[in-house]
DNA sequence: TCCATTCTTGAGCAGTCACTCAACAAATAG
DNA sequence: CTATTTGTTGAGTGACTGCTCAAGAATGGA
């Protein structure tokens, strides 16, 4: 850390990130079963020696590759929501909204990778599944954090279920992944984003 | 269909429906992919060879698979609220009461096999993705058509957009789904159903 | 009895899967 | 220069994939 001295050995022949790049767009697009080796390392355009040398194992590059799109605008924007939006109501009004837009992108694989990359997936592969069921739930769990303060704060009545709230939001933003990917457009789910939007107790 | 004659050749030793069932079973709990020959002839109780004989190949299995389910109290629900309920609020709400219910039921699988079981799929199998993505848009235009009836009959306000209402509902029906496939219980799912109903045109 | 028909069985097919490794290449350190 | 370290390469690993097929078994019909 301190020395950040010259590294040594063989320099690596190509840009990492690049290459990690190319890989979060097909899992994105096809989930981590689906998406084989010899896929990656020709998207990646490096030989599987590289892969192994670089990435560790598929799951580890399946893994880190959702750690940075999960930092990425597209990945982030519920959490950006939440910690920048001054009201619980404006935050979650802007995370259904934004999943509306981004979901439907087509500049990019539809939906939400941490919603739909490994849904159908082997027994041996359980633990990949079981991690991102964790991701969703802890977006679940931010979402319903953010409600019990507006609760404290009183922007949301006393008598609202925080927790049913949570739950719905969340329904919402991975029905809306879902629909994007069988093809719904932005302004479809941006309609669906609005009506969802009249749940928010005291009327929309 | 007109003799109705005694079967010739060497009589089946299995049950036919039996295999089935543990194939839908099974394509449920993990999706058509995830699922190999392997696995189905050993919950069928079958070889290789008998599965082909009896089924055709593992595509053709899949689709019978969904086709049954389709038929089956758990997979008909929504088909049967639209055509049993007098009144379109009525078909929804009963609709997303029973997917909160159905869903989430401990004795079978979680979710719906129309919604789950085709998200992650290798090029080579995207007939069955587009399969399973036409059986759900299907279930879309459905809940748009008794929307557009509700609406002539004046039942729903002229003023409302049915298109949306529809994709909105459907959004919520496999956001229910993938909540149910996450852990939710019928009691959560079941309270997000009933904050859904609220988005109906002249409150819930 | 003998044939035709249908099903079951077990062995095994070609292809793909994730992954590995010895040999070579390119850099720094001394 | 040599030694060390790290990266790339291409061939190849065993295990698994969906699937097939010849041989045998069980039925009905003549």
């Amino acid at each position: 850390m301190a020395g950040m001295s010259k590294a040594r050995g063989r320099p690596r022949t190509f840009d990492r990130d690049a290459a990690l790049e190319a890989a979060i767009r097909l899992f994105w697009e096809r989930g981590f079963e689906a998406t084989s080796l010899g896929e990656l390392t020709e998207a990646m355009g490096i030989r599987p020696g590289s892969l192994y040398a670089a990435f560790g194992d598929k799951k580890a590059l399946f893994r880190e590759a959702v750690e940075v799109y999960g930092r990425s605008p597209v990945g982030s924007f519920p959490a950006r929501a939440l910690a920048e939006e001054p009201t619980a109501r404006g935050a979650v009004s802007r995370i259904l909204r934004e999943a509306a837009a981004v979901y439907a992108d087509p500049s990019h694989p539809a939906g939400c990778l941490a919603i739909s990359a490994a849904t159908n997936v082997t027994a041996q592969d359980d633990e990949i599944a079981k991690f991102l069921r964790d991701v969703r739930n802890a977006g679940l769990a931010a979402i319903e954090e953010r409600l019990r303060r507006a609760q404290e704060e009183g922007e949301l009545p006393a008598g609202a279920d925080a927790s049913a709230l949570a739950s719905y939001f969340a329904t919402i933003v991975q029905g809306l992944s879902q629909r994007a990917r069988d093809g719904a457009d932005a302004a479809e789910l941006s309609q669906v984003a609005e009506l969802a939007l009249a749940a928010w107790p005291d009327g929309g």
